[in-house]
DNA sequence: AAATAAATGATCGATTTTGATTGCTAATTT
DNA sequence: AAATTAGCAATCAAAATCGATCATTTATTT
């Protein structure tokens, strides 16, 4: 046999460190142990990655192995925080581009679930016209060589990628959509969209009233609490999508005449949150 | 039969390190044995590419191979072209903040040595107003938390991360600055600033128009051609920053009445243009 | 074709990274 | 609170990788 060393997995130390953030991303938490069996090395080689990732920001070290970091350098901390429930999001992301049928106008607002529906509509085969006042949301859409993404202008909120100001609203008011896409900061069981800022929930609101169809996408998460500012009342929901398998919950939604579409996680281990670092 | 003479691999270097940069574009990092094993050369060769690469700023060497420079997502798609005259863009850059003295409201188009501009401005100490027609310009300013960052609304450009669109005029219509700073694709020694694209043009020369006074930056690679549409003359400059040293150049510009500010390369090495790959 | 220049490959000492050991500190249990 | 356990930083030796040098091959010029 020739290729005797075929699989000589020899990874640079930034390709591991990188590993090891992309799975904290995942889980949140990880073992030192862990890590050392996965990557094939050492745990002392896995601590001394923990500490240059300490040095960078991306991870919180803990006894036994690391979390991801807290919120300091902004721009990390929301991508790291908000990629709670990922599994859940990307579901929920596939349902609702599983629902444009053919060439459409989007409306998206921001937010890390509407980053997943962004992810998910960057491989589809149709003629789209896509507008979002998340960053991220148009630049992974616009990856897509078949849909037009419009990014909507104005102050731009670091923290979050996302745009707000009245220039916002002043764009939307000018273009017309055949579906909104919602994802809200939370949806309460008193049928309300809510969001932690006005502009938030103006623009929502906004994009609800220029569409045929608003489709609020929330997890299982987000239909706990209530937030400070409402976007709009159950009535003008026309679909929610989530992952929330609690019948009350979903009962309550059909009372007020909202369509539910519950997506259900293929795996069989148990439907768990993952701890939040704040 | 094996393949003896047939296929002569004969590649030259510039080609290897162009399938180098390729591969480093699509998997992110590379280790040194393996490259070496590909590319059917041994590993010193692929060092010294590597190290000849590493000059170029778009890869970053590490233990046992390399990974991809600085740009991490978003910058990515176009950086490979761009990357070009790095030093000088950060030089340029770093002359054209030392213009502002005090609380400000800038324009700044898009492209890399706007973006170079962005990088020197985030760490600036002074409260300042920025709107741009670049995204990654938009949010590398937004960083800088004593820096409103407004970004223009409008078609998304996936390739150089820039927006057009009607939307942008319209935004830059109802705002006011001090400078504009613009970054053409090309200045000619007749006074045109010029762009490869219309819309770039008419954004250039909106901006222009709305602000006080308009510096335009450019390399001295960008003032040998002229594009396709032009967004001003001569007499529209206020300043031109750029580190080309060729004086029948500069007194053309002076006879324009453009005041001129060549930035000089602290290295010892000689200046000379870094061949393109393409 | 000969001479020159450039690029490649091999070798070797220097540097960096890794893995194992050890004493110590922090969490957990009793 | 003391004892126990687990995790940690520090240290050092082995392994991997690097940079420099030099011989050899390949390309270019004369």
């Amino acid at each position: 046999m020739l290729f005797t060393n075929m699989d000589r997995k020899k990874i640079t130390a930034p390709d591991r460190q990188a590993k090891i953030k992309r799975r904290l991303l995942i889980e949140g938490t990880i073992g030192v142990e862990a890590l050392a069996h996965d990557l094939e090395v050492s745990v002392a080689t896995i601590r001394r990655d923990l500490t240059t990732l300490e040095d960078t920001g991306f991870v919180q070290r803990t006894h036994g192995g690391a979390m991801v970091g807290k919120p300091l350098g902004a721009d990390l901390a929301f991508s790291l925080r908000e990629q709670t429930d990922q599994e859940a999001k990307r579901l929920i992301a596939r349902a609702a581009i599983g629902l444009i049928d053919k060439e459409r106008t989007l409306f998206l607002n921001d937010g890390s679930t509407m980053l997943a529906v962004a992810h998910e509509l960057s491989a589809l085969e149709l003629q789209l016209t896509v507008v979002s006042c998340g960053i991220n949301v148009a630049t992974t859409v616009s990856e897509n060589p078949r849909i037009q993404a419009y990014l909507a202008g104005g102050l731009v909120r670091h923290r979050t990628l996302g745009i707000t100001g009245s220039f916002v609203n002043q764009m939307l008011s000018e273009m017309h959509a055949d579906i909104a896409f919602i994802a809200p900061e939370s949806v309460c069981q008193s049928g309300e969209v809510t969001f932690s800022y006005e502009q938030d929930a103006i623009i929502a609101r906004k994009m609800s009233k220029r569409s045929k169809r608003t489709i609020v996408l929330a997890t299982a998460r987000k239909l706990q609490d209530r937030d400070r500012f409402t976007a709009m009342q159950a009535d003008a929901i026309d679909l929610l999508i989530t992952d929330c398998a609690d019948p009350k919950v979903l009962r309550a939604f059909e009372e007020f005449g909202v369509e539910v579409l519950v997506v259900i996680r293929a795996t069989d281990e148990a439907v768990q949150f993952p701890k939040l670092s704040a």
